[in-house]
Formats: structure tokens, sequence, C-alpha cells
DNA sequence: TCTGGGGTCCTAGGACCC
DNA sequence: TCTGGGGTCCTAGGACCC
């Protein structure tokens, strides 16, 4: 038996942990740049407000409705999230970290009453975290994440709780759950379900295997079996090993000076390159976009990239900002406001199986010192602080915009909260509190 | 004026091999 | 008039996830 488990509202859900003022109050958390809401705990949703919509069309409805706005913190959430699934650990024998605030974990042998340990799963995480989550269960791992929406609708037997433990319990769950919940199936599958008047989970498992495989591919199938209860996805206990790692940022306002986007994606190759070292891997192949505004009617549109692969496979930030910026010297075109630049690293190879070039000398171990000591520094005395030359100076100019930023309560002493007697006090706290 | 970021997987089609 | 078969590798694009 597989339990799924996830946070309510997440991001919202870490803001309210450490502010006890906004505890039944409407919350919303940004995406980079404060460009669009991209989560909102359940008093904000029952104010009519809306995930993804671009915030430049709420801010009016946002402030009269009294809605408490924040920019996306990941420091604070990516430490939450660790507490939440060391919580999780305590409690199961195998357990998969699907995402930032869901995991999938078995459920011990000899449970009787599935009832029961799903509420000491929520219980012990809201007593450990201070976050609330719901647990559904059942034979496979969509029918689990079927059984957490449930749960999360109010339909599981107990509150933020439903397991999937019979035939019947399956089907009438399935009938339930609109198509478009269910896990791995999208909008245009969604759209294209609706057409053939499938509108919910069980509809979709009485399809024919051909007609599924045919118009949703392989992994439709595989999600139908799931759905029939026979397990197709193996718990993944393990993370595997990235495929690609890559950086993209909108900046904070639109670019036309090519020096300023060298800069940006300097920084960005550098974060990119650090990631690659800190699980240590090699790129052997470098790809640089460029989008404008697709948004902008009025303007001129050009969107491109460059996908290179590189002589000698590498993590070194020099080597990889300059193959970078020369590619884009190549995708700069003059004229053009410009919105984002990226950069992916991929065909990753572990350094010890490298291929090594005919023509030029290792000299791995000089750059491995040398990044080994930056990573260090910055380590110590904060992001970037040791960088390449050509990245950052005029940061302001580029940087995302983050204005309504929590600070970082769990992973920066100096930003943690002080409580004086029965007054919980902190500079960041808003004045009415 | 302002519209997210970081990924994975699958398929089709073209280029190429013998 | 009639122009193969079996295969690999690569890329682009589309779908999905959180």
């Amino acid at each position: 038996m597989i339990a799924h488990i996830d946070v309510n509202s997440f991001y919202a859900s870490c803001e309210q942990v450490f502010r006890p003022d906004l505890w039944e109050k409407p919350v919303v958390v940004l995406s980079n740049n404060d460009g669009c809401i991209i989560a909102l705990n359940a008093q904000a949703k029952a104010q009519g407000i809306k995930m993804g919509r671009p915030m430049h069309e709420q801010w009016e409805e946002v402030r009269k409705k009294k809605i408490h706005v924040f920019s996306s913190n990941y420091a604070l959430y990516g430490d939450m999230s660790q507490r939440v699934m060391e919580t999780i650990a305590t409690l199961t024998p195998a357990l998969e970290v699907y995402s930032i605030d869901e995991a999938f974990c078995e459920v011990p042998e000899g449970i009787q009453d599935l009832d029961a340990y799903g509420r000491d799963v929520h219980n012990r995480i809201h007593q450990w975290t201070g976050l609330p989550v719901c647990v559904g269960m059942g034979p496979s791992k969509a029918l689990a994440k079927v059984a957490n929406r449930m749960a999360k609708s109010g339909a599981g037997s107990s509150p933020r709780v439903c397991p999937i433990d019979s035939d019947v319990t399956r089907k009438a769950l399935l009938q339930r759950c609109d198509i478009e919940d269910v896990w791995g199936i999208g909008r245009k599958h969604a759209q294209r379900l609706r057409q053939r008047k499938v509108t919910n989970a069980w509809e979709f498992t009485q399809l024919s295997d051909a007609w599924v495989q045919k118009h949703l591919t392989v992994v439709g199938l595989r999600l139908k079996r799931e759905l029939e209860g026979t397990p197709q996805l193996k718990l993944e206990e393990s993370p595997a090993a990235k495929k690609m790692i890559g950086t993209a940022k909108s900046f904070g306002h639109n670019l036309d000076d090519p020096g300023l986007m060298q800069e940006a994606l300097a920084w960005y190759v550098s974060e990119v390159a650090q990631k690659l070292r800190e699980q240590n891997r090699l790129a052997c192949r470098l790809t640089v976009f460029v989008e404008t505004n697709r948004f902008r009617k009025d303007r001129p549109q050009y969107c491109n990239q460059i996908s290179q692969r590189l002589p000698i496979p590498t993590q070194d930030s020099r080597q990889l900002v300059q193959v970078a910026s020369t590619m884009l010297d190549h995708l700069y075109r003059p004229g053009f406001l410009y919105k984002k630049v990226g950069v992916w690293a991929s065909e990753l190879v572990v350094p010890s199986f490298t291929q090594l070039h005919l023509f030029e000398p290792p000299k791995k171990q000089q750059s491995s010192a040398l990044m080994g000591i930056m990573d260090q520094v910055n380590s110590r005395y904060g992001k970037a602080k040791l960088r390449v030359a050509r990245s950052g100076y005029r940061r302001a100019e580029w940087k995302l915009k983050q204005e309504h930023c929590s600070p970082r309560f769990t992973t920066q002493l100096s930003e943690i909260m002080t409580i004086r007697g029965n007054t919980v006090s902190s500079k960041y706290l808003s004045h009415d509190s």
C-alpha cells in the first residue's frame, strides 16, 4: 500500500507558520519577478483569487480584499520541505521525495487501520513543522494521488485522510475525480478526453487500451493500469541523477543592452556550474537561448537558441561562461527588447568517465582546486561573493523583482524571529500585528 | 509597465550507415 | 514502368509534472 502526502498550499502555508498574525487570513505567493500568483491558501481561494493569473491584473483586487502577498522565498520553502520529509521518514520504511511539497511512501506492514495511520502522519507533521498535509492511500501511486485529491475535497473517510482499500471505494472515488485532476492528464489530453465524453477518472479506465496508447502514448497506458489498481510505477527512494541542469530567469526590466545580458548570462552560467560541481557532473553540451516578451504585441518578437558540444567536458565556471558568452554574441540581434536569457547544461557525465581530448592536455586539477576554493568561500561568506569577473557588477539593472520577500526564518541567523514575553515581535512583522 | 522556473519523457522525422 | 530493408542517432516539438 502506497501513501501520498502533500502539504496544503505549501508556499502559502510556509509563510503562515512564522506569522501567527496571518493564521486564517488569505495569503498568496508570487512567482519570480513577482509576476504571477503561484500559490494561494484556502482563504484566498474563497475570496475569488485565481492561481496563475498575472499580478498586474489583480493588484487592485488583492489590495481591496486585504490579501497578504509574498514574493517566493525558496530558502524558506526548501528548508521547510526538508523538515517535512525528515518527519515522514520517521513513519515509513521507504520514502520517495517527489517534489518540494509531496512524497510517496510505503505504508508499514501490519498496519490494519489505514485511517489511523493517515491521521498519525498528519498529526506528526503538523506538530513538528506547523504545516498542514493531506494523506491519500492506494495500491498504486496514481491511486494514492487520486485518494489525496479526494482527501483535500473532503470525500475521505476522515478530514484530510483518504484510503482506497477496496474495489468499491476505488470505483466510487474514481467517479468523483474529474479527468482534469488525474495525475498525468494535462490540459490537452483532458480536452481530447472530454471530446470522447470521458469526464472522470473512472470513465478513463473504461477506454480501450488501443485508443489510450494511440492518443496518450505508452505513458497514458501506464496510467490506466495504475488506476485499475495494477502498480506500474515503483517507489524511487534515491533521486535519479539529473539529465539537464539549467537556469533561465526573466529580467526585472526588459533589456536591449548586450553588456547587461552578458552579465546576467554569466551569473546564471555560474549558478549552473556550481550545481554541476555539487552533483559531481561535467557538462558535454551547453545551450543558450534568448527571448523577447511574447506578451508585447506592439514590439517585434525574437527568440532563438544555440546548442554546442563542448570540446572538453567541464564544470569550471570560467570555461562555461566563456563558451556561453560567445554563443550569446551570436544570438544577439539589435533592435529588440529582451525579456529573458537562459542556459542549459546537458549530456552530463561523471568525471571519471570523461573522454580526454587528443590535443589538449588536461588541466583538471588546477581547475577543480580553484573551483573548490570558490565554492568554499561562497558557502562561508554568501552566494557569489567570489565570482567570474564578467558577472554581476550592475546586477540591480537586470535582477528579478522581489518586493515582498519574507525573512529566511530558518536558514539565516540574522533573520530569525525574536520572541519577548507573550508578544511575537520581529522587525519584519507588519505594523498592525 | 507588469505575464515563473526547472525539469522529464515520448514520438516523429530526417540523416546517415551497410 | 519497375528504385530495399534494417537499423542507429540526432533534433525538434509536444505533452506532462511540481
